[in-house]
DNA sequence: GCGCTTTGATTTTTT
DNA sequence: ATCAAAGCGC
């Protein structure tokens, strides 16, 4: 049995699945098979020692790894696994303060404040207090916010904090911020944790009830906590002191947003008899990969030594290149792109990575150029787009009527001759009453049908606007009381009916064609949530809304290249990859130029991003590149010259115009045959396409419908639900991917 | 109140 | 280059 489950683990990672008493550290470096440990030690736990799935909670840094996890933990834990606390800390948190948030006065529907609307919000605080945007960027205010609560101090501790004049204010539109959230009975981001965190501190009796369910407590990713994750894990673990944390500082990128490295240290103090293990032979990548990653990272000075080792053979030479701006190295890109795929790989083997998601733009084209399938991961989020965003509001109020931001976005939307003096207005008695803007109307509304003449409150409002006001009010009453009986997807068809939304996308609004098709993606994935009941299940559509992000909705197709940002990055690995802007200014980025920390966590990225590579890896720059409209010359990042030059091959500076394929192209040929005779070896294809690879834009023949295009493909359970437009009069139709019998065609 | 034009600023990374 | 907020005429 015990042999069994940790049978294919090699001694040290044995080791960490075997350490179930007490805490425990696991320093993991890339490729070193963490997740495996994870979810071995899970099993080992589970199997072995009989702890059931419900006493262990397991927290990973995005939704897509806890996914993987509960995917790999399936055929060990069988339907147990329902049970398995396996989420983000975010969805953790907002789950126990839906269920115990009451105990401190917290609303059962609090809506969730993502980072646009808290900047939104933060934006009216401003107004109120009489602070000018112009001088104060909403953007730094928020951060301080999001900073004082990630760190614990809140608003009082922030209070007692702040010293120089910007602190001060910060302070004054951060008192206005949190009686706004509560007025609009909403959490932002960092309150989850916060929150959380309090919620255990004043109420013993919830604080027991789960320190004493959870016997085991793990957290992946442990260089990317900040201070009240961290706070969080320790309180739960309290009892049990089974705590195990799982991170590589090598890999911590998200200090900007309050993760804090010293975690790692401050956990080696609150439990100084925790063991600690070390992973450290990796089995991802080539030697020649390997190496490189490793004096990349040395060049570190505040770290932690590590001796990462590898069996692999040395693989390919990196290839290194130079080209004359942007567009030309996306060409590179997709060039060898096709050379690769000729060769031994899939295009779903191969990632470009960069800086930040505005380089994606000259990869786009230069795939589309040259037909080359993509996948860009982030950019303009999903959840971002506005219809999405409005749509979403429209349900929030449907949750939550005080929700002051998301009654702001849409009230006018469409226009409904409510306009900004109404909503000064509005907003004048929402403050002085100290009630919410829905409140405030009802307030209106209430007042104006008795017909009172000393009707103060109205007083300032023409009768035409009252009565926009008051149809506002009848639409949400109505659709909020219209939603008990019905299930979410008619719930999401009432509103964009009744509201005028949809007549507004499709008749008036730009790109209202595009924008309706997002909107009918974003009505079919609530289809998984058609098994609860209406109410619990608006409530969870809603949070998944804020809490997932593009990363973990992300599809593994065998049939597109990836697109993605180094930070996104993290957690995934392909058998090429190429990193582009390697260049001073991008990589590392120009703010992190006057700190050494920031440019420390720079190199850490660009370490992430190299240690992403199975096989090939090609790290690019550009002599030049665009920058808002004007285009500049640059310098090649200081990371390329910690990569010893034995390791690396250059194509040669690859100038305008003349033969630059040849030289290259026998490059990349011989080097594609050594990988090749090495996965044939390996005998591994991660992927069996049973289902014709078919994208969103692709044309395709159905055998009764004929000719059409893919105008949209869901996931739906194991499936995909794609929506394909028919020509000759067949329509658009909604058909189950794998019994479509769809044919692609050119 | 609405919609057009002008002006001005602008984010690196995301749960 | 791009987008949001402010200003202005209807």
């Amino acid at each position: 049995m015990t042999t069994d489950i940790l049978a294919d683990l090699n001694s040290k990672q044995r080791e960490a699945a075997e350490t179930i008493d007490g805490p425990l550290l696991i320093i993991a470096g890339p490729g070193s098979g963490k997740t495996r440990v994870i979810t071995h030690r899970i099993g080992y736990l589970v199997r072995v020692c009989g702890v059931t799935p419900y006493r262990i909670a397991a927290v990973t840094f995005t939704n897509r790894a806890a996914r993987d996890m509960r995917q790999r933990l399936v055929p060990l834990l069988g339907p147990g696994i329902k049970d398995l606390v396996a989420g983000t800390f975010h969805s953790f948190c907002a789950m126990i303060l839906r269920r115990e948030g009451q105990a401190m006065g917290l609303d059962r529907n609090f809506a969730i404040y993502d980072d646009s609307d808290q900047v939104e919000l933060i934006k009216r605080c401003m107004k109120e207090v009489d602070v000018d945007p112009k001088r104060f960027a909403p953007r730094a205010i928020q951060s301080r916010i999001s900073g004082a609560k990630s760190q614990l101090l809140g608003l009082e501790g922030y209070a007692a904090a702040g010293k120089d004049y910007f602190d001060e204010i910060v302070l004054r539109v951060y008192e206005r911020y949190e009686q706004l959230l509560t007025r609009s009975a909403a959490l932002d981001f960092d309150d989850l944790l916060f929150k959380t965190h309090a919620l255990f501190e004043k109420v013993p009796e919830v604080s027991d009830k789960y320190q004493n369910r959870y016997v085991h407590f793990m957290v992946d990713e442990f260089q990317d906590t900040n201070v009240a994750q961290y706070a969080i894990a320790k309180h739960l673990s309290q009892k049990y002191r089974n705590l195990c944390v799982v991170g590589d500082p090598d890999q911590s990128i998200y200090s900007w947003r309050n993760a804090d490295i010293r975690n790692i240290l401050s956990f080696q103090t609150d439990y100084p008899e925790a063991k600690i293990i070390a992973l450290e032979e990796n089995y991802r990548s080539t030697q020649t990969i390997l190496g490189a990653a490793g004096k990349l990272i040395a060049s570190n000075t505040q770290r932690v030594e590590k001796d990462l080792w590898t069996s692999n053979g040395t693989g390919v030479p990196i290839v290194v290149n130079e080209c004359y701006d942007a567009p030309e190295e996306a060409q590179f890109v997709v060039k060898e792109v096709m050379n690769l795929q000729d060769g031994a790989y899939a295009l779903g083997d191969i990632a470009v990575m960069y800086r930040v998601n505005a380089q994606s733009r000259a990869l786009e084209e230069a795939c589309l150029r040259y037909g080359v399938p993509y996948q860009l991961i982030g950019g303009l989020k999903f959840y971002q787009r506005q219809e999405v965003k409005d749509l979403t509001a429209y349900l929030r109020l449907v949750a939550n009527p005080t929700d002051d931001v998301s009654l702001t976005r849409v009230i006018n939307v469409p226009a409904r001759g409510i306009g900004r003096r109404t909503l000064d207005e509005l907003t004048r008695i929402a403050r002085d009453a100290s009630i919410s803007m829905y409140s405030a109307i009802e307030g209106l509304v209430g007042a104006n049908e008795n017909g009172g003449p000393a009707d103060v409150a109205a007083g300032a409002l023409a009768a035409r606007s009252v009565k926009a006001l008051t149809d506002f009010r009848n639409l949400i009453k109505e659709l909020a009381a219209k939603s008990e009986e019905l299930d979410l997807i008619e719930l999401i068809d009432l509103v964009l009916q009744r509201s005028g939304y949809k007549r507004y996308l499709v008749e008036e609004a730009e790109r209202g064609e595009e924008r309706w098709e997002n909107i009918q993606e974003f009505r079919a994935s609530a289809r998984d949530y058609l098994v609860m009941g209406i109410r619990e299940a608006l409530t969870a559509f809603l949070e998944s809304v804020s809490l997932v992000s593009d990363v973990d909705t992300m599809e593994e197709r065998a049939d597109a290249i990836t697109l993605i940002t180094l930070h996104q990055a993290k957690g995934l690995e392909f058998p090429v990859v190429f990193i582009v802007g390697m260049e001073e200014g991008l990589l590392p980025h120009l703010r992190s130029m006057d700190d050494p920390s920031e440019m420390e966590e720079e190199r850490r990225l660009c370490y992430v991003g190299v240690t992403r590579a199975k096989e090939r890896l090609f790290l690019l720059r550009a002599f030049r590149r665009g920058f808002r409209g004007s285009s500049e010359p640059g310098l090649p990042s200081r990371f390329l010259a910690d990569i010893p030059e034995e390791l690396i091959v250059t194509p040669g500076r690859s100038a305008s115009g003349g033969s630059k394929q040849a030289g290259r192209q026998s490059v990349s040929r011989r080097s594609i045959d050594t990988v090749t005779r090495r996965r044939v070896t390996d005998g591994a294809s991660d992927q069996d396409p049973v289902m014709p690879a078919v994208t969103t834009g692709d044309k395709v023949r159905h055998a009764k419908f004929g000719d059409g295009i893919v105008v949209s493909r869901v996931p739906s359970g194991t499936d995909f639900e794609v929506t394909v437009a028919f020509k000759e009069g067949h329509g658009v139709k909604r058909l189950l991917l794998s019994f479509a019998g769809l044919e692609k065609v050119e």
